[in-house]
DNA sequence: CGATTGATTGACTATGTTCAAGTAGAGTGG
DNA sequence: CCACTCTACTTGAACATAGTCAATCAATCG
């Protein structure tokens, strides 16, 4: 579960990148974006299942998603095993561990991934010469933590139904900007990941989701998915969350 | 509830608070601590049950409670309310908004407080003199993440009583931080503010109270609670969360 | 001292969990 | 190519947990 495949090859730079106006070089300017680039020198692929990083591993880099997805998931004491978040490309993994050097969170690969690596000295390196830079990790920061709170809002005010509508609203919307159908596309995560993330039972998520078809929300099968009536999931996600 | 009074005397510097080693200056050096006090100029009395900031304020400072205390709290589209956080004395409120400039959540005084005040561009002014000060604002930030990822934990994976007693070993250990005791305090918040924070019914968290004190866990009269069985309610609540 | 707010308790209900059985697909080896 | 296996998903029935509604009580504040 450790295994993780480094490619030195710098082939490709953000300045190529298609997903440079999404990823960390978002609104930088061409200077800045090829005096950043120098930061990345090495891309990881990650296969399906196998870990990034765990909690407490020294926090090194932070990675954007090149190809595939993740998700990162807290384990207490006891084992009990919290899903926080799953990244798709364009999105950064790692920011929560980033600022005190330890990471807080696992971090694992849903599908087979590639990640690019921007280490932390590194960016520590050319970050005074690059003032995009600090307002992008500090914006992606932020980012951060208006997500962790917005599931501590869905877990804690929404009920089941909601949160699991929210959760495909806010699936499609990200999707969306990275080119893909907002009504059709297929989870990556199985149906107990998804009741990880949103604080129920794989069975649960099962029987909404068969519900949600029934009433004509989606359609459903395996792990595609249909969005048929997106504004009525946005109403009944409460029209955040999304 | 926006009625804040500030007050500019500058008797009370960070050097002579009885809370410097808990609060922002933690770590500092006398010579920082002495650099860092120019950035506090101001302190602000904000009465019980009256906001310090909003969503959407824009965030020109942080604060850092001197006395009494406070809850964070997030609204959505609809209304509904989830407590994030209670602050005490030597804690900081404002981190979340901080990064971005603008404010995430609200603010609320539990009973009469007041805060020490720390301007973002003041801060801006000194921190590249005084390093500590850097690394502080990024162990706090991260403090800030860690803490809200607990939550989600709590949220996503804890029953009720698991909960309730998380949140009284959290307190627990908090106040004993402050010099207090811990095993027996005033709760400054209602049964509904601890019930929203957990993601509960105010009458939930009064039953769980009930229980827990028939089952010799604990004392309660209405907000002094006694923990007549600290290791018991570690054990319940998972310990970590505490 | 009455009024108001906050807390407790009870009865009933709803939501989501647990346990269990069964099904469908994907991958594997003969 | 087909049977076999494994895993993920679905569905049902019984159950438990926490929520809702309502009445009562206690404490605090004008």
């Amino acid at each position: 579960m450790q295994k993780k495949i480094t490619l030195t090859s710098d082939s490709h730079r953000c300045s190529t990148c298609m997903l440079n106006s999404l990823c960390l070089p978002v609104g930088m300017s061409t200077v800045d974006i090829a005096r950043f680039e120098e930061v990345v020198q090495e891309r990881i692929r990650v296969p399906k299942g196998d870990t990034l990083f765990n909690t407490g591993d020294p926090a090194q880099a932070i990675y954007g998603i090149r190809v595939g997805s993740m998700k990162t998931q807290l384990e207490d004491a006891t084992g009990h095993i919290q899903v926080t978040g799953f990244l798709l490309p364009g999105e950064i993994v790692g920011l929560d561990g980033f600022l005190e050097g330890k990471q807080l969170s696992h971090a694992i690969a849903l599908e087979d991934t590639e990640v690019c690596v921007a280490r932390v000295n590194e960016i520590d390196r050319v970050i005074a010469h690059v003032p995009a830079l600090q307002h992008q990790l500090r914006r992606l920061t932020s980012q951060e933590i208006k997500r962790s709170q917005q599931l501590v809002m869905a877990l804690g005010v929404l009920r089941s139904e909601q949160r699991l509508a929210a959760f495909l609203v806010n699936m499609s919307q990200r999707l969306s900007i990275l080119g893909y159908s907002s009504t059709e596309f297929i989870l990556r995560m199985s149906r107990e990941e998804i009741g990880s993330y949103l604080g129920l039972t794989l069975e649960t998520v099962s029987r909404l989701f068969s519900r949600f078809a029934k009433e004509n929300l989606i359609r459903i099968h395996q792990r595609e998915v249909q969005l048929l009536d997106l504004p009525a999931l946005r109403e009944l996600a409460g029209s955040d969350y999304g």
